[in-house]
DNA sequence: TCAATGCAAGTGTGATCACAAATCAAATAA
DNA sequence: TTATTTGATTTGTGATCACACTTGCATTGA
């Protein structure tokens, strides 16, 4: 019965890796992944196959399946010239990822809202302590952390949902408006971090009290906030483009 | 300025193919994605790299990056093996997604209503006579044309809603629920062809009226018709399994 | 007869090569 | 000086190869 473990191969280098080995192509596109999602790539940047190759230290193959993938997920975009870029932002595309956010992290929020055990609400309130921890050495923003923070809180929440279909959309959405937000974390200068965690702190509220109502509204607000923060920097940029 | 037209090749032929030209890639991708949401894949059914690029004339390269891509949207499924699969139908997965296109066709639909212009109506309307039509030589059920036509129908009206972040993402949930659609149709047997026809009419008169409402209430009867059956079906086999 | 071992065919993955198209730069002509 | 063209470089795409792993079957042993 012990069959999978026991291979001709060293057993105990077997037991530490039982499942399947990672493929080069999959570590590429999780770090391309995470680069889209942390906003390390700039709106309207083209990137290279070899360029990635290189930069990941390997050979092209890897790379532009995983760039395959991501323009499936309209993560990137492909150019008719047959180069590949990160999407721009325009004001329509970033209503619509608005709407389709709030409909579909809504839906989650308030799936979840009914369904998270103690734990796991004990498990997002113990996050909310982060932001006091980071506000409190208020050195010069930490941008990458503030990122990652965000999004352990967000999909902590949305995997309890129990949705095995939400929850690729809602990353999809993610991945989509990656670029976007940190344009807009940027923009927000400071008092930025202050406001996600009073934001987070409602939500916890809600879910903690079972409110789906109160939860999905507390999400819409937390997420609306960088995308009108970036409609009126696009829109004050627009004008002033149009009356150059 | 026509300096895109002259070429130093034929520069007829380039005027026949003024964008960029398809890749075979692509043509792969498309075909198995129409294959998907056709249902023409059963559910398990494990497909080989090798095999798919000898049965579509091209070599493995262009086959392996189109099965990733459809791997990360979930329409395929990768094993520890490696090998990839069309995804099982469970009754969990078959809610899911069911849950899902309700409240983002629901939407789509719903946004469309309010958009459609007179002459998009009148073509959705036109698409009604053809299930006529269907019905009258009423020879053996043409499944293919069935769901060909249904997939039309939905897609004229989805593409009116205006946002190009729900469109694809429906596509992503046809793709997924595309073999169990085709379980589902087979199952029915006849007298689905003309339910479909009524379940079309009253999303197209909700439409006209611009009932938005109205035209996503039909719409959730029109596509919960199917998961519903399908899910009695798979109930009593797994009481019949579990009897065995 | 049945289980285990070993061999062979099949399969996915990554690297490399060949080719066509696009891009950029320098050189030439007006 | 400016516009056009020519050539070299870069880039994406598809094919092929090499390797590792899995799978299936036949052989061998008890």
């Amino acid at each position: 019965m012990q069959k999978a473990a026991a291979d001709k191969s060293d057993p105990i280098a077997a037991q530490l890796a039982p499942v399947g080995r990672e493929t080069v192509q999959d570590r590429v596109y999780l770090e391309l992944r995470r680069a889209l999602i942390g906003g390390l790539f700039e709106p309207s940047q083209v990137l290279t196959i070899r360029g990635l190759a290189d930069a990941l230290m390997t050979s092209t193959m890897p790379v532009r399946e995983a760039l395959g993938r991501l323009i499936t997920e309209k993560a990137l975009e492909a150019l008719p010239n047959r180069s590949v870029r990160v999407p721009p932002i325009t004001l329509e595309r970033m209503d619509d990822l608005l709407r389709a956010r709030i409909l579909i992290e809504g839906e989650a929020i308030a799936l979840a809202a009914t369904r998270m055990t103690p734990r796991q609400i004990a498990t997002i309130e113990s996050m909310l302590g982060e932001w006091d921890e980071m506000r409190a050495l208020k050195h010069k923003k930490d941008v990458d952390r503030e990122v990652t923070l965000n999004q352990a809180f967000h999909f902590e929440i949305y995997r309890a949902c129990g949705s095995a279909v939400l929850i690729p959309m809602i990353e999809s959405l993610w991945l989509q408006s990656g670029p976007c937000i940190r344009v807009a974390i940027y923009a927000f200068s400071d008092a930025g971090e202050v406001d996600t965690a009073h934001y987070h702190r409602t939500i916890v509220k809600a879910i903690a009290a079972q409110d789906a109502k109160g939860a999905r509204d507390a999400l819409v607000a937390d997420i609306s906030r960088p995308f009108t923060f970036l409609r009126s920097k696009l829109e004050s940029e627009a004008e002033k483009g149009q009356s150059a």
